[in-house]
RNA sequence: GGCGCGGUAGCUCAGUUGGUUAGAGCGCAGGAUUCAUAACCCUGAGGUCGGGAGUUCAAAUCUCCCCCGCGCUACCA
């Protein structure tokens, strides 16, 4: 058992840029969530922290181009996944948002601290900008000609089609992606954090567990993928990173020569642990310093690998080069869950999204996440597949806790109108039902000590299982025509494993655990060191009617899920364009002409030069069609063309216009797009 | 390319410092049973532990090579 006072539990800031999917659940929340309702149960004094990151170029860029304001975009998805997580019964104490001034106040105060103290180092270098949109650009919105293959659109940082790793002055004819021009290089300094000076220190830390000469925690309950890719970072040599950017949409450096410049997300991100507690203390009337500086604070982050590095290296470094604070105690970071096969993207629209799922399931909040927290990858990648939530729901939620639940309650009532009945003389089989279940609940509660939420939740079922073989093993049903004493015992003891199983399931199923205690009418909460306890309800006690925990998911509406899946899967098709507005759509003048005059280019494979009719004049248009027509079958041929498309020559021919044709995505198909009726040439396409 | 993590029964996964017949849950087969949401309970079949070589009396476990999946690669957030 931990001897931490108080808890500070952190699960990662999801990034406001979008909704929340069973990949995100699955590794970070409902396994934080178990740990800090479990931490609650033993009495501890818990602060469950969390929140929304709302700065960074992505929402910048995609606020510029729909044309609204970032606030716009952190407001929508804030409010999105705030209340996801509370339907799902994730207990924050509190979900904050980096974009409060409170946030902005606290990152700022830290990051002065650590100015004044001499932890960062000022360096300045050329970097490219866009002088169009006023900022400088980040590696990925520069494209460019590969130095290496040559491929025309490598970004600043790779080349997708060699693989190289580039930086943006390599590129031949930069690009920015955000305007197209051509951007200057010009002289920026940044604030660098020197992590190379903090080497010595980490090595000792992670591996041996050790700060200061004294024992921080046990490195051997870390998870080995957390511990080897700090090593792999640290042996392969720290180098200095920059903790400030040149953006507009972020906390403000507060320093001077910081105008224009913004804390770095991942040095503004995790102080938001620290704002949020600072919120919720000053909303419970709390000091939320004990929570992060106090030596008696366990602190431990939830999050998935691909934050490992920021949280067991950057922000340790942060905290300890400020002075105050403590440091985590552990970092179990879980691997990716995969779906259906395919990894889960956002961009392609594959995923299972938490809204949806609230929606589509109401009232079974708990099947999720008893299925997440199977599945969940805490040591390596897993797979939810629509077919394994369905067969878990079935076989072991409903026939095996819910079954046993259901015929104790239905037994308990047929015989004792839901009074349960006294303990009579033991027998050794009741001896040995305690012993097992007191062994069950030892090793639960080792596993939750250990962040092993799986095995712990496995142990949970074994409960349900000793349960059910207690009942098929003393038949009660049948001796309950020659022994109606014996039939007491059991049903009283039966009714105890049921109510202890009502404890045991509450940082699982905390939904179905509160449907429970109403069963049994527990007027109290019970404590989480009476589990194994073969009182929690004593002799006489009223129970009530028995209800269903859970209920079978049929066939059909696995096939639904699966069907949604794949028919809002784009990866088939490229995604959608960004949106544009309706003046945009105007811009375009399409019209229905017909083809005069069809011949080969002279000097291009693929093209043929068209003659059209638009009704307003005949002209030349270069269409790259000639691999899928002859010239003489297209003439007469009614189309559509976009006429307003600025001229240009084609291989020596000058093509006004566009003609409009539809493709298969392979492009085995390709077809005129002309009207369905006979309309004049001239006619408007809208 | 470099580094890290992983590749164990049909499925999802455990396997402590190398040591007797490699485990669990689910699925499957057979049996038993009827209190229970045709659920529960018992029994059983199923694996040359990604492939190859090596160290050892002994390797899923250590070493080397190869194949596959995922992540990181430091100004993507």
């Amino acid at each position: 058992m931990s001897s931490a006072k108080r808890h500070t539990i952190t699960a990662a800031l999801p990034y406001a840029n979008g909704p929340l999917h069973l990949g995100h659940i699955a590794g970070v929340y409902v396994p934080a969530d178990i740990y800090a309702r479990y931490r609650r149960l033993t009495g501890g004094d818990v602060a469950f922290i969390c929140g929304s990151d709302e700065h960074g170029a992505a929402i910048t860029l995609r606020a510029k181009k729909e044309g609204i304001t970032p606030q716009e975009i952190v407001d929508k998805y804030h409010g999105i996944n705030k209340k996801a997580f509370e339907d799902l019964g994730i207990s924050f104490d509190m979900y904050h948002r980096t974009s409060d001034p409170m946030h902005h106040e606290t990152a700022q105060e830290y990051f002065k601290v650590l100015d004044e103290k001499g932890v960062f180092t000022k360096d300045t270098s050329e970097q490219y900008y866009d002088e169009e949109n006023d900022q400088f650009l980040a590696d990925r919105y520069i494209t460019g000609e590969c130095p290496k293959c040559h491929h025309p659109s490598a970004y600043g940082d790779q080349c997708e089609n060699c693989g190289s790793a580039l930086s943006p002055t390599e590129l031949i004819n930069p690009k920015s992606t955000l305007s197209g021009k051509t951007p200057v290089l010009r002289e920026t300094s940044h604030w660098y954090l020197p992590m190379e000076r903090h080497e010595e220190w980490l090595r000792d830390w992670i591996t041996n567990g050790k700060l200061d000469g004294k024992q921080h925690h046990d490195p051997k309950v870390w998870r080995k993928q957390v511990l080897g890719q700090c090593m792999s970072w640290i042996d392969g040599g720290l180098q200095p990173r920059a903790m400030t950017r040149d953006l507009d949409w972020g906390v403000k450096v507060p320093v001077d020569g910081g105008e224009g410049k913004v804390l770095y997300v991942w040095l503004d991100a995790p102080i938001g642990y620290i704002s949020a507690t600072k919120e919720w203390a000053k909303q419970t009337g709390k000091d939320w310093e004990p929570y992060w500086k106090d030596e008696d604070t366990e602190l431990v982050h939830f999050l998935a690998k691909d934050n490992i590095v920021f949280h067991c290296i950057i922000f340790p470094i942060l905290l300890k080069a400020h002075g105050d604070f403590i440091l985590p105690q552990n970092i179990p970071a879980n691997e990716f869950l995969n779906l259906e096969g395919d990894k889960f993207s956002t961009s392609r629209n594959y995923a299972v999204w938490l809204h949806d799922y609230l929606a589509d399931f109401p009232g079974q909040e708990d099947v999720l996440r008893y299925v997440l927290c199977s599945i969940a990858p805490e040591s390596k990648d897993a797979e939810f597949t629509w077919k394994d939530f369905q067969a878990r729901n079935n076989n072991e939620l409903v026939a095996n806790l819910g079954n046993f639940v259901n015929r104790t309650l239905v037994l308990t009532n047929k015989y004792y109108d839901g009074i349960v009945p006294s303990a009579n003389e033991y027998h050794d089989i009741d001896r040995s039902i305690t012993l097992e279940m007191a062994e069950i609940i030892n090793t639960m509660n080792a596993y939750l000590e250990t962040f092993r939420l799986r095995d712990a939740q496995a142990e949970m079922m074994n409960l349900a299982r000793l349960g059910n073989k207690y009942l098929a093993d003393t038949e009660p049903w049948k001796l309950v025509k020659t022994d109606a004493e014996r039939v007491q015992t059991i049903m009283h003891i039966a009714n105890q494993i049921v109510a202890n199983l009502s404890l045991a399931m509450t940082p699982f199923l905390p939904f179905t655990a509160e449907k429970l205690s109403k069963l049994l009418n527990l007027e109290t909460e019970l404590k989480w060191d009476e589990l194994g306890s073969l009182n929690l309800l004593s002799t006489g006690h009223q129970i009530n009617k028995a209800e269903l925990l859970f209920t079978k998911i049929e066939d059909d509406i696995i096939e639904a899920q699966v069907a949604k899946l794949k028919s809002t899967d784009t990866s088939k098709h490229k995604p959608m364009k960004d949106e544009i507005s309706f003046d945009d759509f105007t811009k375009l003048d399409i019209r229905v002409a017909t083809i005069l005059e069809a011949q080969k280019h002279e000097n291009a494979d693929k093209l043929l030069v068209l003659k059209v009719d638009t009704g307003l004049d005949v002209r030349t248009i270069v269409s790259g069609i000639a691999s899928y027509y002859k010239p003489e079958d297209i003439v007469g041929k009614k189309v559509s063309v976009l006429l307003n498309l600025a001229p240009r020559k084609i291989r020596g021919v000058e093509s006004q216009g566009m003609i409009l044709m539809a493709e298969n995505t392979d492009e085995s198909e390709l077809a005129f797009v002309a009207p369905e009726k006979d309309i004049e040439n001239g006619g408007e396409v809208r």
